[in-house]
DNA sequence: GGGTCGTGTAACTTTACCTATTACATGACC
DNA sequence: GGTCATGTAATAGGTAAAGTTACACGACCC
């Protein structure tokens, strides 16, 4: 199955979008992503609903942060795409008449409800500004 | 993102196989599932090659399960069919020169990687005995 | 041994969803 | 007014599971 990478474009966008004071296309963004412009809006747009980032028409206009990395977290940033499934598994009928498939159902469910509180919680507590700190870790020291 | 829902669907045939000795044809497993008898053989395929169920041909042929309820964990049966990705997010580039991109990978990486340990701890420690159990618990008392 | 029933598999189609592309309207600046 | 940029609809592409068709192989029954 194809994963969803919206969430880490996402990520990867804000964290240089607040390396930058000037604003930067959609069209900057989606070479920089290997993508394509049109995406790149369509990615945003919950972003830009979310009071995340703004966007300037025009000329000298594009999109830029407008909070500090300190304020999103990665949660967010997730739910900004409209929380999207983070699972590939599932089950097919939702309310089977069968006992047998109602608890395999409900077997499932249960370790999918304890993986969720898990990730959520996980993204919860991530700030884009510690996404930044461990990016100053990769950097090779100057000089 | 469309589910895989092969996991669940062996599930819940192998737990009508442990309730009877005569064996199941993929035909009767198919009305069961709702699917068909081709996709039934395609996901029974790798039970079949890790020996904890057995096909035979012709007439009064079938599958049969060959191993107790306790001896087969959900893991197995995960195992079985390949060991499927788990998540629907990922992200795109694997091995990018962007030094921001490669902390927001190794970010998602490790919230993937923690949330994998749990689902598989929580699937090798699930005997479908026990989902059996639970299917009893679901049972209206008789008479 | 021919007929029927069942598995085993290959090949193709369908389905669903993210991704990519095209096209065009709208707004902002020079 | 022209150009640059977003906003969005409409359409095509890519991928993987699910569904379908077709047929070979094997087992049982008469």
């Amino acid at each position: 199955m194809r994963q969803d990478t919206r969430l880490s474009r996402l990520l990867h966008v804000l964290l240089h979008m607040a390396q930058t004071d000037a604003p930067m296309t959609s069209q900057q963004i989606a070479v920089m992503l290997g993508s394509n412009a049109v995406v790149v809006r369509r990615i945003m747009a919950g972003l830009r609903d979310g009071g995340y980032v703004e966007a300037e028409r025009g000329h000298g206009g594009g999109w830029r942060i407008i909070r500090r990395t300190d304020e999103i977290t990665v949660l967010d940033v997730y739910r900004s795409l409209g929380s999207p499934d983070l699972f590939a598994f599932g089950f097919s009928n939702p309310k089977p008449p069968c006992l047998v498939e109602q608890s395999v159902n409900a077997t499932i469910e249960d370790t999918i409800q304890t993986a969720t509180t898990s990730i959520l919680g996980q993204f919860g507590a991530l700030r884009l500004s510690q996404i930044e700190a461990e990016v100053r870790d990769r950097m090779p020291p100057l000089g």
